[in-house]
DNA sequence: CGAGATTCATGTGAAGTATACCTTTAGGCTTAA
DNA sequence: AAGCCTAAAGGTATACTTCACATGAATCTCGTA
């Protein structure tokens, strides 16, 4: 009944580009992985232990974004899921965690707050002893008799974040527990991240690895053609489309989710354009489009201050444009400090130190709105030379943001 | 003329401060037996 | 007497400041060819 109804509000539905968009959404879990056979298969042989309510070994992958990582072990965790239901004389629990969240990236405590709110625990935001959070933690944990799996994603961002001393606890958290048994599982997108932290934490958190490597183009292009075929009404890609996702990406070091992201938004484009295909020219928008909105989140999602030196950056760009292409002289950190004091005394906002606005440059660096380069002009001193790198459309939209967020005279 | 010392303007690390929250604790008040 | 509420006490995280030292090449100094 419910597909026959699907059937007609389809035929009644004015939109002529998708038929199932969310297929294209990140979160989307295809009942099928093209080209992941072999990492599943491993990744499923190395946690099946679990099933039988004895501990496995701790697992690691590494890969670049968008290679299938995540959406393999989310794969075997609703596998592993379904069939642990028949015998249950214990509990296993699969936990899965960005920590590349915003709420969770910052510290060990958070992370900690968050894993015990998804095992049904109550933590305050802020304000417990770190050590009281890692005893509930514990208890919670070690309560019943269980199995727990964690899946930690983009495990790179909290030890540079925080220190490889809250993976050590983590690895050494069997010993502490009486009835229950805790795998860690590791996902990260920084190839060189092993070689970087504790060799402690190393030797026991990748007992066992699995590299992801990245897609092909012609790998990608199937990907591509599957999903577009679930999301998508017939005959409405233009010739190439597909080809051209799949070349933008792969350039990008073959990243899948955004390859996708580029079809979905593209094809947004295209129903807004009333267009009934979709062509290279919604590509290349959506190309521009993902880049801009995704710096667009960051920057709003920063405290006023921030506004205030970026607010400072873009001034000094576009006048240093406006006065000669010629020079076109760079900015340094001196200039960008002058103008910001300047602008927070002239407006009554209080002005931070140098070495404050330097540590938001370095910030702005990382996110990359702007490139910086230390340079040194020997005697003339040493500082970073700051160039912006924002499309000119969303420079404008960061204008508004910023003058949203400021309360001028 | 060239090697080494100086110097400039800021990078960068460590430690300290202020603020905003959070729990625990203890005292006072209410309630029910 | 037990239960509940509230305020004070005691902790932590975070954003920021202060202090102090590190950088690195243009420039200066000065001995030497």
């Amino acid at each position: 009944m419910g597909v026959i109804l699907d059937e007609i509000f389809e035929a009644f539905d004015k939109n002529k580009i998708f038929k199932n968009k969310g297929v294209l959404e990140s979160n989307y879990q295809p009942e099928q992985i093209l080209h992941r056979d072999e990492h599943i298969k491993q990744i499923a042989s190395i946690l099946a232990p679990v099933l039988r309510g004895e501990k496995c070994s701790n697992l690691f992958l590494y890969g670049k974004t968008g290679t299938g990582k995540t959406i393999s072990i989310q794969y075997v965790k609703d596998e592993m899921l379904k069939r642990v239901k028949k015998e249950a004389d214990f509990a296993l629990k699969i936990e899965y965690l960005n920590c590349k969240l915003k709420k969770v990236s910052d510290t060990d405590y958070r992370i900690l707050a968050e894993l015990i709110k998804k095992l049904g625990g109550q933590v305050p935001d802020t304000g417990l002893p770190t050590e009281r959070v890692y005893n509930k933690f514990i208890n919670l944990i070690d309560s019943e008799k269980q199995i727990i799996v964690l899946i930690l994603d983009e495990i790179d961002q909290v030890v540079k974040k925080i220190s490889s001393d809250f993976l050590y606890n983590l690895t050494r958290l069997n010993n502490e527990l009486s009835q229950s048994k805790l795998c860690l599982v590791g996902i990260s997108n920084d190839l060189t991240f092993l070689d970087e932290i504790d060799p402690r934490v190393r030797s026991s958190l990748s007992e066992e690895e699995i590299v992801f490597l990245p897609y092909n183009a012609i790998q990608l292009q199937e990907i591509l053609r599957k999903r577009a075929a679930e999301a998508f009404k017939e005959g409405i890609l233009q010739e190439g489309v597909i080809e051209k996702c799949a070349a933008f990406s792969a350039k990008g070091y073959g990243d899948a989710r955004r390859a996708l992201d580029l079809l979905r938004v593209a094809g947004e484009l295209a129903e807004r354009d009333k267009s009934d295909k979709i062509t290279f020219k919604h590509i290349d928008e959506a190309n521009k489009k993902l880049e801009s909105d995704k710096v667009l989140e960051i920057i709003q999602s920063e405290p006023k201050p921030f506004h205030y030196v970026l607010n400072s950056i873009i001034q000094l760009t576009e006048q240093r444009s406006k006065e000669g292409k010629s020079s076109h002289e760079p900015i340094f950190t001196g200039d960008i400090y002058n103008h910001y004091a300047e602008f927070c005394s002239r407006n009554k906002i209080e002005v931070l130190t140098q070495r404050r606005v330097s540590d938001i440059i370095q910030e702005f660096d990382m996110f990359g709105i702007i490139n910086v380069r230390v340079v040194s002009k020997g005697r003339g001193g040493r500082m970073r030379e700051i160039n912006l790198v924002l499309a000119q459309e969303s420079i404008v939209k960061v204008k508004e943001i910023i003058k949203n967020s400021v309360d001028f005279r």
